[in-house]
DNA sequence: CTTCGTCATTGAATCGTTTTAACAGTCGCA
DNA sequence: TGCGACTGTTAAAACGATTCAATGACGAAG
């Protein structure tokens, strides 16, 4: 009743527990009249395996377990997604932890994949993990990073030239005529957010008369986002920034809230332009839609799960690092 | 190396794995002394426990299926969110399946879900498997509906009042003086939408005078709100509703965000009020912050777990149904 | 000095599946 | 007729943790 295992199957059909291991797994191995036998027997009994046992057995799960930092940024979700599909033509499937930037969540996370003997690990790391997530590659399990590379490159990494992207959207704000830019995003312990900026104090460096003014928040997300929008509405309009180049869209939406909320006053983007990051579906749904540097998030992670799967097949495989490049994309928000 | 496993533990502190085993579940069934031993024999060897070993002696997992209709609404993520922390307080986790309202791949994570014999189950399901249900809690897994009540009262349910919900909304536009509105949301074949219109269309009856238009459309998404949005504002003035009731917060921003593209033709609440349903985060971050029906997410999530964990312990314990009152937050976008 | 009880520990059985070596037929061919 | 090659099937041995009945050691009580 409750349970129904391979022995009763067997017992049904009249066979032993091997063919009808062999029937579920390699049909070709039995003859045609048993197979039918068999999965009659299943279908009767309405048989369901026992995926513990499987996993016991071979060792490994059919998991790949997945660390992000933020499942509340579609951002994410995106990468996510593009590595569920990826994994699921394999075989394979996805369970989503979410460190939510807080380092031990982020280390419980990589306990339970560790003891669920993972295929794999894809994790968009926090804290500084290096040591741990060599102690895992060390226990036969692959891991990847995913949209960070690694500092001494000894994983494998697939990411984006989030310097490249920094530079980019400052250099379209340039090309605007903006000379008083404000970067909004943090905090800066987060790599992403890091490179970003510095991307963009690069290129700001080439246009002499060019300020760029730091407002690093809390954490890149749409509330401290609208503070910071806010904090900027109060000033003197001779105060303010002509520019605001958000570590983030999330941030951008933010921003962008804040500025509308005061009616008429500020209008975007003639007073101030906005660019933001990732090119999340909001960005582009946004009252005033949202220019931003866009992201192959699906591919990212449909990436990752290759290098993965490559990795575990072949272990002595060496560390890769992929970097895509980010790409502009112009909207109303800088007067696309 | 790759693997350790009790056996090695006890080889190394010289007991046996039965001894290993009690020290990490039953550590006052061992003399002081003896835990020290194995203890540091557990963190030499760097022993980490086979997830699936313990899953298969103790035939179930210890983690709880949960299928929802649309990660992308931040709803449900608070509803996961709020089952996660209850179910961690109780040495759970929950993992997140998304059917995207899309039979097949709610099969698919059924099946899934099965094969792992998971402690239970928590669905928001989409299309009618009854039967599909009744056979898993036969076989011993507790099934909790999220967000639907079971047609039958077969199944323990946690949900909200839908048809008070939508009366409420509609109560608050009658009484806001609006007599031309519409509503938009689809499709019907999703419960909560039907309910929420046939809550709208009673109360409706009691103002005379007053009119309901049904702006029935795909899926209760943000882009095909902008879409009906747009439509509406393409209409001749007097066409037009003066008040949206949308199926869900995902809905009414992107009808707002379509009003609000025409510029200051059409006035967000003066000329058309708009209400949605949910709450979501975002709801009150919008440009013109939206009036919505609360629904208690988090605690949606908790309380079904509970009844999970309940049914789990005594299967004997019969169904029961929960039914939260949802209540109404005004908020600008009706004039708050 | 024996007996009983308590406490700590052990060894073996168990969960359900997959794999592998061995076995029994059957067929073709010399 | 006999031999090797092949098919289809089986039984048993894993995988690693947990549990439970059994065993041993050691005092306390009679």
């Amino acid at each position: 009743m409750a349970v129904t295992s391979v022995r009763d199957v067997a017992r049904r059909a009249g066979v032993s527990v091997g063919t009808v291991s062999n029937v579920m797994n390699h049909p070709d191995k039995v003859a045609a009249a048993t197979v039918i036998r068999v999965q009659a027997a299943i279908d009767e009994l309405g048989f369901i395996r026992n995926d513990a046992a499987r996993q016991l057995r071979d060792g490994r799960s059919k998991t790949i377990g997945m660390v992000v930092l933020d499942v509340r940024n579609p951002f994410f979700t995106d990468v996510a997604r593009g590595a569920e599909d990826k994994a699921a033509a394999a075989g394979l499937i996805v369970t989503l932890g979410n460190s939510d930037e807080n380092t031990e969540r982020e280390s419980t996370y990589l306990d339970l994949f560790e003891q669920q003997r993972v295929h794999g690990i894809l994790i968009s790391p926090y804290a500084d993990i290096n040591d741990r997530l060599l102690a895992l590659r060390r226990r036969g399990i692959p891991v990847v990073l995913v949209d960070r590379t690694s500092t001494d490159a000894s994983f494998s990494s697939v990411s984006v030239d989030d310097i490249s992207g920094g530079a980019l959207a400052l250099e379209h704000l340039a090309a605007l005529g903006r000379r008083r830019v404000a970067f909004v995003g943090g905090p800066m312990e987060i790599r992403q957010v890091a490179d970003r900026l510095e991307g963009a104090r690069r290129a700001a460096a080439g246009h002499p008369g060019l300020t760029l003014e730091i407002i690093d928040i809390a954490a890149s997300t749409v509330i401290e986002g609208r503070a910071a929008g806010a904090a900027i509405v109060a000033r003197r309009p001779e105060d303010r920034p002509d520019a605001v180049f958000a570590a983030n869209d999330l941030v951008s939406m933010g921003v962008l809230q804040a500025l509308m909320m005061q009616g008429a006053e500020v209008r975007v983007p003639d007073d101030i332009a906005i660019i933001g990051y990732d090119d999340i579906d909001f960005a582009s749904a946004a009252v005033v839609p949202l220019s931003s540097i866009r992201q192959p998030s699906a591919l990212i992670g449909a990436t990752a799960v290759q290098i993965l799967l490559e990795e575990a097949a072949d272990p002595s495989i060496g560390a890769r690092q992929i970097e895509f490049q980010p790409t502009l994309v112009v909207r109303a928000s800088t007067g696309g």
